[in-house]
DNA sequence: CTAGCCTCCGTACGTGGGTACGGAGTCAAG
DNA sequence: CTTGACTCCGTACCCACGTACGGAGGCTAG
């Protein structure tokens, strides 16, 4: 992995995260990453479970979760006592099984329109509506 | 399905699509959502069409998609020329397979994390972080 | 016909998730 | 030891997605 090894300033740690420094920043003030003590009269050195994190806070994100659920996310990540972590947990399965049914049922409708569009070289519909209406109905 | 019969104004539709009315006319100021025509003196009726349309807004964004790419999502299921479409749907759907994936590996570690729960009944630790972080390296 | 609730429309405000800016300190190269 | 890039910290600003408010008009029951 490109990260392993990764060792540096607030810069670097931006960069090879794949965002900005102000979002690191940000995400410390947030509560979603530490904000290392500085060897004194210099400045704060970042290591490889950093990286990690910032592109674990992104790619949650594209799952739709907010800052403050992917704050519990990581607590999860972090070790935490069952019982707290049990129900949490269990929670954010169920939550994380609702959204896979609705990205297959996209998934499916992406598909026959992908192929649709194959066969016919005209005009497609593609019913995505239908494919998620259903399933809040209950 | 419920709301096949429906039709009304806008407040009945916002309440049988789970929004607010401001909700219907901000989606409708943002293109998501058409604005039907009141018969003269009177109010704007709306269909069961409507009521699909708002709900597919709700379940796609908590699936991370902005209003923006939704409103390319409605543009096909509304029939679009192939050329366009095509293009369009397997760029989302390529999207769409990288959610999955990640959610995916979220889920395991989830399940993981509430076996170990039930195994240990101490504190537990769960690789959530690192179900991700392997997925953006490439 | 009037009371009460609704629509319609505009503008203002709020929250989440950042971005931009600016001044002071720091560190590495020439 | 200066120059240039970077850190640090605070505050201000911005966009997306709504929410709240408020006045003018309509429709429906009593």
């Amino acid at each position: 992995m490109a990260s392993d090894a990764f060792r540096g300033s607030i810069g670097a740690l931006a960069e090879a995260a794949g965002v900005h420094v102000e979002t690191i920043r940000f995400y410390q003030r947030k509560g979603l990453l530490a904000t290392p003590t500085p060897a004194p009269g210099s400045v704060r050195r970042y290591g490889p479970g950093d990286v990690a994190r910032v592109r674990f806070v992104k790619a949650a994100q594209r799952l739709g979760f907010t800052l403050r659920d992917i704050v519990e996310l990581l607590s999860l990540d972090a070790g935490t006592q069952c019982g707290t972590a049990r129900g949490l947990a269990e929670g954010k399965l169920r939550d994380v099984r609702a959204r896979l049914r609705d990205l297959r049922r996209m998934q499916s409708a992406l598909r026959a329109l992908v192929a649709d569009c194959h066969a016919t070289r005209r005009t497609v519909r593609c019913p995505l509506i239908a494919s998620l209406t259903s399933s809040s109905a209950g």
